[in-house]
DNA sequence: AAGAAAACTGGACCGCGGTCCGTTTGGGAT
DNA sequence: ATCCCAAACGGACCGCGGTCCAGTTTTCTT
């Protein structure tokens, strides 16, 4: 089985929304090379709606915000039927997960073979916070989509984007804190990332962004028992 | 203004849902007193309803779990009328709250009053070790619902429990950390004790608790850059 | 005791996410 | 060109959370 699924229940002709961003199992072992890639060949009326289903969306989202993507709205602004919507998306998180899913592979090459210190050159310590700058940058960037794609609470940590950011925050900081229970403490990482988290520091607290980078910087340093770098 | 609403809309006729577990503002004086004692004279009627509601509520989450209490049910098991729910809950996460708020008034009680480690008396590492201990053991006690009472992503940091428990932290680490962002520490500590990342690792990774818990002790000595305590 | 204001009630109503299933269509096989 | 069926379609349908408001009940005032 090549895809984790997003769906609780999967009919066999369904075979499941291909466009569900989903991500290899291998994503532990670095390699996701992502969804679209083994998209394997969509029928040519399927294609055609989602490429409308997509661009309509992407149009709701300017107009009234991430709030106003109902998927009624969108098959209906598609000249398509709702069922279709959900067909090849799933679900709503599903649908906007896909808007998001452009930034997404970006952010993920970057990781897996941009440049240091994103990418593998760096020392892990130096990549953890990068990471943690590049992570916040994005969020901030996309906050009302990313908010709005957060899946319900208990599929949030099977989501598969997120378990991949997470497993390369494991990995770093294996390397980095070799005595560390790396799991717990990439889980801890990643929550200072929540997007919910940020949308209330900056939102509704009026946190600035220098604030949250310095706290990143800060927390990587205690994480990791070393000495902050240099202000 | 004494409390902290909870609806986004709340017209003067509707005073606001006044079982909404809702806190004073003076929790970060660490002073609250919590919600019913100041719940002014609630009308007869209006009191025998809740009892009933509550009532209903708890049997239906003891027959179907969390996920059977839904607004209709209950209201149709208290032979009461939808609106009446909704009135004096706020929305479905508020009627959730109050069913824990009896759970809640007891954890806030130990943190002000009750005897240290937890409560006061002991240096601040000490409690930060405790409190961390105890919210593992009655998040997972109370699992579902806790789940199911978490308010969707945009309020979940406003509120009140959470506030109370965060400003807390915040009070220790104050202590335990004078050189650092105290706010912002909390926020990572707090997401530590998240309900749903516990969900995930208890019940999907399989996580045993004691794990969890030697996680919270060595997270708690990173963070205040002390030595874990002796296994 | 009576009348008026305030608080409460309940169920009709709405919008949205999500499912179902009878119908249509694309595209490989013959 | 024809046939065939898996794949895709679409909209009726469902359940639930949440709102609204006309009518009822309680409590306060005099």
């Amino acid at each position: 089985m090549l895809y984790a699924g997003f769906m609780s229940t999967a009919p066999p002709p369904l075979p499941r929304p291909e466009d569900a961003v989903g991500q290899s199992e291998l994503e532990l072992l670095q390699l996701d090379t992502g969804p679209v890639v083994d998209e394997p060949c969509l029928r040519a009326d399927a294609a055609r709606n989602r490429a409308r289903l997509l661009e309509a969306a992407e149009r709701l989202v300017a107009e009234h915000g991430a709030a106003g993507v109902t998927m009624e709205a969108v098959a209906a602004a598609a000249c398509v039927g709702k069922g279709t919507v959900f067909r090849r998306f799933g679900d709503r998180t599903g649908l906007l997960a896909a808007l998001l899913d452009h930034s997404e592979r970006k952010f993920q090459a970057a990781l897996l073979s941009g440049p240091p210190p994103l990418g593998p050159g760096a020392p892990p310590v130096e990549r953890l916070r990068a990471f943690g700058c590049a992570m916040l940058r994005r969020s901030i960037d996309e906050l009302d989509l990313q908010l709005a794609a957060e899946p319900s609470a208990d599929r949030r940590h099977t989501f598969a984007p997120r378990r991949f950011l997470r497993g390369h925050l494991a990995l770093l900081l294996r390397q980095a804190v070799p005595e560390g229970d790396s799991e717990l403490l990439s889980h801890t990482l990643m929550a200072y990332l929540d997007v919910a988290l940020l949308h209330h520091l900056t939102e509704q607290c009026g946190m600035p962004a220098e604030r949250l980078r310095e706290g990143w910087l800060d927390l990587v340093a205690r994480v990791t028992r070393t000495e902050p770098p240099a202000a």
